[in-house]
RNA sequence: GGCGCGAUGGCGGAGUGGUGACGCAGCGGAUUGCAAAUCCGUGUACACGAGUUCGAUUCUCGUUCGCGCCUCCA
């Protein structure tokens, strides 16, 4: 059996992945807020994990790898979009999640095992609120239930920011009615205007940090494999993830943690705050989703991926180079193992598409093919590839009716008159190229 | 201030204690009426300083520069 070799943020080392039982590999990833179009960034976890869930199916089996990814349900800037539009939060969150996934899907990631959403485990939450307090963990103050920070011992270890540390860095303003400043919301108050569900605490709705818990437990169960997300979560969310489920249940949480590195533009985070984003929308309408996931998935996961046009472009020609190759082959029955070996070494995907493009010769396109489809690339004939898609309405019978009349000029010399058919297709987006075999065409970019 | 990441050729980006991946671009050639595509060939790099070593881009320390997190954020 292939080992693959994960790093884990919490030690901060690559480790050899040792699943709790390999019949039962369990995966989470923080899913979405869905008030608004997904941007690159956000693609960037989903596209890169989704690599790991292929990679444990192919080592593990598929029928023993569950991967959930949640959707973030509710949450004030859901609840503020909803009162700019004056309709429910339920319009929102169904819109935004139908597009998500549309994307993910475009971007060619598996559909997870499980899409829980957050509004969907309020009994769950409050559950374990209740445990939470009874065990002295959590507190009600001022209409909030909150997690007290200085009841867990070793708070702090997955990102390695001490209490003190985090006090004495705080950029907050302290909420006057914490014990303690570092303590954290678990549930909090809803006016009667805002959205809440009832609760022993009474009408209110929970912390984003309790929803990721609960969730996990409730269908991954109280200590599972791997959890991942973004590194901008790794503190406070997924430190409070593990203070919330390790004080509930009293067990080691996640066996190991992972984290990607930023999408920036112009070396700079994108993010919805900075409003330096790309949808995912827009980049798909302009470069299609393959590129754009290959795009991804040029540099390793854990470093900064800077997003540019250009990169895109570069990707997309890869990917013709590649087309061109596979044209008519079956992919090969297995899968690459250089491709493997790269992917089980830390996800290292430059490596795995060097050794793609290693095998990109006439001799290996069937492995090719086969290599580059388990990344979730190459997943078109080369025909829809070069001639579909961007829904620019070119008449094949019209094109290739005019690559004969072409034909005919070139066979008789007349030059003059091929190279003015051949721009006038140009001016209708089709490129030609004249091969051994006969003119072919695609269309331009 | 605390915690952490990075610096490789024109650009992107792996990797390694000792003959410099890979992609895109460039250049030369083949092919072509021309172009495109394809094929062959080809140049350029390891931030700086010190240390360890027979030998360092690779290990150690320091410096400089860049980036992120420190309760919105994938």
């Amino acid at each position: 059996m292939t080992d693959i070799y994960v790093y884990n943020t919490e030690t901060r080392a690559k480790q050899k992945f040792e699943p709790i039982d390999a019949k039962n590999i369990r995966m989470y990833v923080c899913g979405v807020t869905v008030y608004d179009y997904a941007h690159i960034g956000n693609a960037r976890p989903y596209t890169v994990f989704d690599l790991l869930y292929r990679l444990l199916r192919h080592v593990y089996g598929t029928e023993h790898v569950t991967y959930a990814r949640n959707i973030t349900d509710i949450e004030d800037k859901i609840m503020q979009r909803a009162a700019d539009e004056g309709v429910g939060i339920k319009t929102i969150t169904s819109r935004y999640t139908k597009i998500f996934k549309e994307d993910m899907q475009s971007l060619g990631s598996l559909d997870p095992d499980l899409e829980p959403k957050a509004t969907e485990h309020l009994p769950q939450m409050i559950k374990m609120m209740r445990d939470l307090i009874e065990k002295g963990h959590a507190y009600v103050a001022d209409g909030h239930v909150m997690f007290h920070v200085p009841s867990m011992e070793n708070y702090g270890r997955l990102s390695r920011h001490s209490r003190d540390e985090l006090v004495a860095g705080a950029r907050v303003e302290v909420a006057s009615f914490k014990k303690d400043p570092a303590d954290f919301v678990l549930w909090k108050p809803s006016t009667d205007d805002q959205v809440g569900w009832n609760s022993p605490w009474g009408r209110g709705r929970p912390g984003w940090h309790l929803e990721c818990s609960c969730m996990v437990e409730e269908h991954l169960g109280t200590e599972i494999d791997i959890h991942a997300g973004g590194q901008d979560l790794i503190f406070p969310h997924h430190e409070n993830e593990i203070a919330q489920s390790e004080c509930t249940h009293g067990k080691q949480f996640v066996r190991y943690w992972m984290h990607n590195g930023y999408l920036t533009v112009d070396g700079v985070k994108m993010s919805k705050s900075l409003g330096n984003f790309y949808t995912i929308r827009e980049l798909l309408e302009q470069h299609g989703g393959e590129a754009m996931r290959l795009s991804l998935l040029t540099a390793h996961y854990r470093q900064p991926v800077d997003f540019s046009h250009d990169n895109a472009v570069e990707q997309k020609k890869r990917l013709d180079r590649w087309y061109r190759l596979v044209d008519g082959v079956a992919p090969a029955s297995e899968v690459p193992s250089s491709v493997i070996n790269a992917l089980s070494d830390d996800l290292n995907t430059p490596k795995a598409l060097a050794a793609l493009d290693a095998l990109a010769t006439s001799e290996t396109a069937a492995s090719l093919k086969a290599g580059a489809q388990f990344m979730g690339l190459l997943m078109q004939s080369s025909d829809e590839w070069f001639k579909g898609g961007l829904g620019e309405s070119i008449d094949v019978d019209e094109v290739e009716g005019l690559i004969e009349d072409r034909l005919k000029a070139r066979q008789n010399k007349d030059f003059s008159e091929s190279d003015r058919i051949r721009d006038r297709l140009a001016e209708m987006g089709v490129l030609l190229e004249d091969g051994p075999s006969g003119t072919s065409w695609r269309k331009a970019d």
